[in-house]
DNA sequence: GACAGCATGTAATGAGTTACATGATTAA
DNA sequence: TTAATCATGTAACTCATTACATGCTGTC
């Protein structure tokens, strides 16, 4: 019965990675996935619970059925089989990257915008790097502090922040540049003072992303 | 007839975006949405047929039917309707940021891997990488040369190429570090040396993306 | 005269989201 | 004792992908 998998997919794979870490209830399982996978793997909470289910059904995880109060509560944990799984997935062909980026989509189309509808949407983009932000920091004060829950997998997890606390101060970088360029249009028409500023920065960000030469 | 939509998607307000640019047939569509949207707003090449004709149904857009020999090819235009329909998208609440990224997953998750299988995961975050470089590098030239197809809207297209090319230079450097890192794992348990070096890693990050403190 | 690759689509399936529903706990 | 919020799920729907199919064009 176990192991007839009806392919299972990348997040039911992140699903028993999280069980990797020991055993869940289903909400704990949904906040472990708020923290921990958020950024890299977003996905809506009700997923969760059908992924759970699948892993039992295919034998990599077991399920346990408890009670708090007159509501049933279940308990997943991973199952050597899982772990086996879980081996094999990582010993596979890794997924790749993409990125959905809004703000972006509408700057690129922008030309029917006025420009403070793509000023709120530089806004967007900034909200989000500000939201990582306020997660990251104190969660870097834990594992300097050595007292996350899970510090002693911070030689990998050091990786993932390291990644994604720069790509948010890489978000609000550029929301800073793009706000104090749109500050200056009067609507989105091509303009020459416009168009050399833009060729400027074409050039800056091929000139590998330093910042800005200053005619000294 | 038109108007009564039947809740258009961001993905269709991106195929009428590029209407906007002028007639296409679906074919060149699809080029286009490949050109300008892959990393911003990836799509299937199929989804495109689907949402054109949903644009038409919903009198944003004209489809005039053609012939290549003796197949059909189907040219379609925005309507006034259509550009009007544009601008109060563009007017209304931004999408947000969202991003898939399977090799921070399987670091994230790396505890049952192989350091081997987690140099696969960082190969394909450089390999992304490349392919947006390898990409972005003459579009610049054509853009500084004055000879893209859509010179005149550079002053956007700047601002979003200064995203795209400097996000690729970004998971270059990160994958440097990280490939640097794993490099000298004979296994991926924990240890008093990664674990110092991890927390390093994350105190170079949050001190504002500095490159790695030099002991001089 | 066939093979490769460009051009143009359709059908089936599935992954994922949104909306809803309801029980338990805590604070006012 | 109400309201808010935490906890736990289900149902309906749809967006999106994968796989397939077929015609046209140039070239060897």
């Amino acid at each position: 019965m176990a192991g007839v998998n009806p392919r299972l997919t990348t997040t039911t794979y992140a699903i028993l990675g999280q069980l990797g870490w020991g055993e869940q209830t289903t909400y704990e399982l949904v906040k472990a996935m708020g923290r921990n996978l958020r950024f890299i793997w977003p996905r809506a909470e009700s997923r969760i619970y059908e992924e759970a289910r699948r892993l039992v059904s295919s034998g990599l995880a077991t399920a346990r059925e408890g009670r708090s109060g007159r509501r049933r509560r279940t308990t997943y944990a991973i199952t050597e089989e899982g772990r086996q799984a879980l081996r094999n997935w990582l010993a596979g062909e890794p997924e790749g990257i993409a990125l959905e980026h809004g703000p972006l989509l509408r700057i690129l189309l922008g030309r029917q915008a006025r420009p403070e509808d793509l000023l709120a949407a530089v806004r967007v983009a900034r909200e989000h790097a500000e939201k990582m932000l306020a997660v990251g920091a104190p969660l870097a004060q834990e594992y300097l502090d050595g007292r996350h829950a899970q510090q002693q997998e911070v030689h990998l997890r050091s990786l993932t922040f390291d990644y994604l606390y720069r790509w948010a101060l890489f978000n609000r970088d550029w929301a800073d540049r793009t706000e104090a360029e749109l500050r200056r249009w009067r609507d989105t028409e091509p303009g020459a003072a416009k168009h050399r500023r833009a060729l400027q920065r074409i050039r800056d960000a091929v000139n590998h992303g330093l910042p800005p030469a200053r005619a000294a």
